[in-house]
DNA sequence: TCTGGGGTCCTAGGACCC
DNA sequence: TCTGGGGTCCTAGGACCC
């Protein structure tokens, strides 16, 4: 190694990932405007740079601009999070690659350590890219940098630069030209600062990325915490935050949706209720964790002219399970008091938080709760594998046919890479 | 008519203890 | 009238991320 070769971070994303998803498939897509949909079909949760263009906003809600959509071009899908899902497993594969230290951080993103000298990195990342767009058909950003904020901000430099060819390596530039970039980036372009900070900031004469590198840590803290002290530390390349193995255990787990239509009667919620424990209790056995407490909320929508209302329950388990009727217990008994017959409850969830490794509750089995000894969850979970979703279920949700507030989604691609049935079919001229 | 679904970390404040 | 000081643990809520 000679001593110009140096440890770095690399932050690999896909351009916007979700909407190059859906062109993998279907390469008409290739060069229009596309929108992905959030569940329900409700808002644009990602769009092509062609969208973007289009003046596209994030989070526009669909019904607002679907009229207008066909007379531009624009191409909307629902979320296919099957399909995303596994093409997301393939590129942290590649990018493993490259390097043995890959921090998973979304479902589009990964930080690598690598180690050589500038051009060497700034090479690595064109093969990066090279080696994701050849195999998989996805394009990626790469940006290099001391840090992890650093390598954010570079991958920032990558996309905005055409120049760049998708590849930023900060060590680069020269100190006077990485203070005029940093000058001309607003503070709330910056990784772990957004509107609320941000406002905070200029407040105190902050306005710029390279103003808050040249602030005083101490007084940093002082006023914004120890969060914004580290970015300030990070942007001078002291890297704080460090390279963290994949978390594939959660702390907290959800499960929460959106009707397609409301729901107005006590009788409808236990029976979503019934559904959604079902459905939280499995990802939960999926990580082998077991949940000591649980949130239960429902909430009417916020945009209708009566007032917003949002019951919710919390409760704790006298012994931390992932038994899917003891979560249904526990988040109906209350919850459904509370219900308001009448009114339009447009959404519920139900959240498990104090999550631990099921290992670490070994009881003598005099107090292993009942159903724990009759393992209805997993059991629950094997049948529907085999036998689909709707083949079993508990007290109200057992019965068979699909219910009317489940989830539409109305523009849904082909689950290509992952179900045998909906392979994608390639056409000879 | 129709507005997402997950997560993380940190801080402030209250309860409680000695 | 005057009314300690330090520590821990827990929870709710804020702020951020994708």
């Amino acid at each position: 190694m000679s001593d110009s070769s140096q440890r770095r971070i690399a932050l690999v994303d896909v351009n916007s990932f979700f909407a190059s998803c859906e062109r993998v498939f279907d390469p008409k897509l290739m060069g229009k405007p596309v929108v992905v949909l959030s569940n329900n079909d409700g808002c644009v949760v990602a769009r092509s740079s062609e969208a973007k263009a289009l003046g596209v906003a994030m989070g526009v809600p669909w019904f607002k601009i679907s009229a207008w959509a066909p007379s531009v071009g624009l191409v909307a899908r629902s979320s296919n999070y099957e399909l995303y899902g596994d093409l997301s497993a393939r590129v942290m594969s590649i990018l493993q690659e490259f390097s043995a230290a890959v921090e998973v951080y979304s479902i589009d993103e990964a930080f690598l350590e690598l180690t050589g000298t500038p051009e060497e990195l700034l090479a690595t990342g064109h093969r990066i890219k090279e080696a994701i767009q050849t195999r998989l058909g996805l394009p990626v950003c790469v940006g290099i940098g001391r840090s992890k904020t650093q390598a954010k901000l570079a991958n920032a430099g990558a996309k905005k630069s055409a120049g760049m060819n998708g590849v930023c390596n900060l060590d680069m530039f020269s100190a006077e030209k990485l203070d005029f970039i940093m000058a001309a980036l607003p503070v709330d372009n910056l990784w772990g600062i957004a509107r609320r900070l941000s406002k905070r900031l200029a407040a105190q004469g902050i306005h710029t990325i390279k103003d808050l590198r040249d602030a005083d840590p101490v007084r940093i803290k002082k006023k914004f915490g120890v969060v914004v002290q580290r970015s300030v530390y990070e942007l001078r390349g002291i890297d704080c935050i460090k390279l963290e193995g994949e978390r594939l255990v959660k702390n907290q787990v959800m499960y929460s949706r959106s009707f397609a239509t409301p729901v107005t009667t006590r009788k409808q919620m236990e029976e979503v209720l019934a559904v959604y424990a079902q459905r939280v209790s499995k990802r939960l056995r999926k990580q082998g964790s077991v949940a000591g407490a649980l949130t239960c909320f429902a909430g009417t929508s916020r945009f209708a002219n009566e007032p917003f209302h949002s019951p919710y329950v919390n409760a704790v388990f006298s012994i931390p399970t992932n038994d899917p009727v003891e979560i249904l217990k526990a988040s109906s008994s209350v919850l459904l008091n509370r219900i308001e017959e009448g009114r339009k409850y447009v959404r519920a969830g139900i959240l498990l938080h104090d999550v631990s490794p099921k290992e670490s509750h070994q009881y003598l089995d005099l107090f292993t709760p009942v159903h724990e000894r009759r393992q209805l969850g997993e059991t629950l979970d094997k049948v529907m594998e085999k036998h689909g979703a709707f083949s079993i279920g508990l007290g109200a949700a057992g019965f068979k046919s699909a219910r009317e507030w489940e989830m539409k989604r109305e523009m849904l691609s082909l689950r290509a890479t992952t179900r045998w049935d909906e392979l994608a079919t390639v056409y000879a001229k």
